[in-house]
DNA sequence: CTGAAAGCGCTAACAC
DNA sequence: GTGTTAGCGCTTTCAG
C-alpha cells in the first residue's frame, strides 16, 4: 500500500510526501533548530504514515558522529559481565549513546579482531575488560583517538582511563582476613585460565600476603570447563582427600565455592569451625545456600556504570583528548557464615 | 610520529603513502578483484605502518551492505540469553556477519525503541526473542525488508521465520510426566512476570493438561526480584506451610527449583518419594546439586545457532525475500533424581 | 524559519 | 591489473 518496491524509504520520500525540503525534514526528525509547528507536524505525520526509519549510516558519515559505545568483554556466560553490562546500560539509558557488545572468549587474537571490527565503526568510546592487551590492540586503541576505558582491573598501565578494583589487593585482603581468623592450612581452588589475568592476580596477591606471614599454600587445583558447581564439589572432595588437615579453602569464584560448601555441608563438616571457605564476586546466588558463603564483592555493576559515565562525559565534552581518569573501587569483604570473624 | 593531528586515517592516506590509487587500495583491503602481488604488498605495508582502520560507515553507505545482525533479547542476566548468544556467535563466527545486541528489559516500549535504533543501522538480519511484539514493532520489522527470525517460542503468528520450542507443549509434557508418575497434589512456583510470555505459556500448557486429567493446581505462587535461589527456598517453605500435603512442585526455572531442592533436602524430606520437583531450562548448575533436578532442556544454544544460520543463508542468497522457515525444536525431559520415572 | 550546495569516506560500474 | 567517475543518504554550512 505504501511503496511497491523494497527500497528503504529515504528523507527524500518524506520530503516529497510532506512538501517540505529534505533539510527541514531532517531538522524536525532530529529536533534541531527552530521549525514552525505547522511544518513540524506535517513532517511528523508524513514520516509516520510512510513508516520512515532514518538511515544512521548516512547520518553518521555526514555528521562524523556515532552514538555507539563499544564494549569488549571476554565472555557473556560468566555471570560477571552481564552485570557490568547492566551498569553500562543504566548509565547510558538517559543519553543518546548505545552500547554494542563484542566478545573475545578470553583469546587475545579474537580480542584484536573484535576491536578492529568495532573501531571500524568509529564508536564514541570503547570500554574494554582487563589491562592486558596485545601491542597491536593497544596501538589501535591509542591511534583511534577515541576515549578508552579499561575496566575490572587496575593493576597495570592504562591506555587511557581505568575503572576497577585491584585484584592483587583483593587477594591480599582476603589472605589477611583468613590469617587473622586463625586459619593456617590453606588451599586455593580456581579456574585453569592462563588468560584470566584477574584470577591470576588475586592468586598472586593472596599467596604473597600469606608468604609475608610465613604461610605457604598447602594445596591448590585448577579446573576448566563443565558445571562450576559440580567442579567445586569435586575439587573440594579431592583436595580434602589429598590434604585432610586443611582448615581453609579460597575459591576463585563464588560458584565453585558454592559447590564446595554444598559438599562439605553434606559431609557434616563443621563450617567455619573445621574448615572455612571463601569465594569471590559477591553473586546473588550465595544468599540461597545452606550457609552464606564469605566473599568479596567485585563491584561489577558500579564498574560498568562509572566506566559508561566517563565515556558520556568525554563524548559531551570538547573534542580534546580529555583527562584520563583512574577510578579504583574498594571491594567489600563479606564474612557470611563461612569465615570466622575474629 | 605518523600524523600530528587527530584526524582518523582515510583510504586516501594509504593511497598517497603507497602511491596506489584509492580504488586499488580498497580492493586490496577487501580482497576483491585481481591485484598484482607487488601492488598488494606495497598497499598492505603502507596500511600497516600507518595503522589504518577502514571506516565501515562509509563502506556500508557506499555498498549498501552492512554485516551486522541485530539481536534483541529481554535481558542478559537471565542465564538463558547468554547461551543463545553463544549459539549465535558460533554460527556467525565463520562468516562476515557480526552480532549486535540490544536489551529490552522485558518492556515492550523499550523493545520498540531498541528495534528502531537497530533498524536504523540497516542490519543484514534481525533475531528477536519472543513472538509478542507491539503493532508498531511488527510493522517496522515488516517494512524493513530485512530477514527476521523470532526465537525461543513458537506459539503464535510469525512475522517471518521462527526458531524455538513450544512452551505450551513443554508445560503440557511436564504435566503428563508428573501425572504418569502418580503425583496428584501439584503446585506451581514461578516468576511474577506478566510480560514473560514463555513462562506464562508453560503455565497454561501445564494447567490445561492437568485439567484434562481432572487435576487442578493445588497451590501457586509468583515472585519477582531478589536472589532466585533464595526465593525458591522461601516460596517452597511457604507453599508447604500452606498446603502440607503437596506431592509435587513445578518451578518455572531451574534456579528457583534448586532453591526448593536445597530447602527440602535440609528438611529431610524424601525426594522424589514424598515430594517431587521439576524446573525448566536445563542449566549446568543443576548438575552440582545434592540431587539432580528434573528439568526440560530449552535448547537455547541450538536455537541461537539455527536462527543465525537462517540469517546467514538469507544474507548469502539472492536478494528476494526468501522463504520463511519454521523450526520447532523438541525439548528433552530429564528426570534427574527428583521426578519418579514410572 | 527555510532552503541550496557541498561533501562525509568509501565502493559500484565502467573505462583503459 | 589499475584508474576514473559518480554517487550512497544524510548533515554541515551558508544564504536568504
Amino acid at each position: 500500500m505504501t511503496s511497491q518496491d523494497n527500497r528503504p524509504l529515504t528523507l527524500r520520500d518524506v520530503s516529497e510526501a510532506s512538501g517540505v525540503s529534505e533539510m527541514t525534514v531532517s531538522r524536525v526528525l532530529r529536533n534541531r533548530g527552530d521549525v514552525s509547528d505547522t511544518t513540524r507536524s506535517r513532517v511528523l505525520a508524513a514520516a509516520k504514515t510512510l513508516g520512515y526509519v532514518p538511515n544512521k549510516i548516512a547520518g553518521a558519515l555526514a555528521s562524523q558522529r556515532v552514538n555507539l559505545v563499544a564494549v569488549i568483554i571476554p565472555s557473556m556466560s560468566n555471570m560477571v559481565f552481564p552485570e557490568v553490562m547492566t551498569g553500562i546500560s543504566e548509565a547510558l539509558d538517559e543519553t543518546e549513546l548505545q552500547p554494542v557488545v563484542g566478545v573475545t572468549g578470553y583469546r587475545p587474537e579474537k580480542e584484536e579482531k573484535v576491536l578492529y571490527e568495532m573501531l571500524s565503526w568509529r564508536p564514541s568510546g570503547v570500554i574494554i575488560a582487563g589491562m592486558e592487551h596485545s601491542d597491536a590492540a593497544r596501538a589501535m586503541l591509542r591511534a583511534s583517538g577515541i576515549p578508552v576505558v579499561e575496566i575490572m582491573d587496575t593493576d597495570g598501565t592504562a591506555i587511557d582511563s581505568v575503572v576497577g578494583i585491584s585484584h592483587r589487593r583483593a587477594g591480599s585482603q582476603m589472605a589477611k582476613a583468613i590469617i587473622k581468623a586463625g586459619y593456617r592450612r590453606i588451599a586455593f581452588l580456581g579456574t585453569k585460565m592462563p588468560l584470566d589475568h584477574r584470577a591470576r592476580k588475586r592468586f598472586e596477591g593472596f599467596t604473597e600476603t600469606l608468604a609475608k606471614a610465613g604461610i605457604e599454600i598447602e594445596d591448590r587445583e585448577f579446573y576448566s570447563g563443565g558445571s562450576a558447581l559440580k567442579k567445586g564439589r569435586e575439587m573440594t572432595r579431592d583436595v580434602l582427600a589429598r590434604s585432610p588437615d586443611l582448615d581453609f579453602i579460597y575459591y576463585s569464584n563464588d560458584l565453585i565455592g558454592a559447590g564446595g560448601l554444598l559438599y562439605l555441608t553434606e559431609q557434616g563438616i563443621d563450617i567455619p569451625g573445621q574448615v572455612g571457605l571463601a569465594g569471590f564476586n559477591g553473586v546473588d546466588l550465595i544468599k540461597g545456600l545452606p550457609r552464606e558463603l564469605a566473599t568479596m564483592d567485585s563491584c561489577r555493576q558500579e564498574i560498568g556504570r562509572r566506566a559508561a559515565e566517563l565515556i558520556v562525559a568525554r563524548a559531551a565534552g570538547t573534542d580534546g583528548p580529555g583527562v584520563p581518569s583512574r577510578i579504583v573501587l574498594e571491594p567489600t569483604l563479606t564474612y557470611g557464615d563461612t569465615l570466622r570473624r575474629l
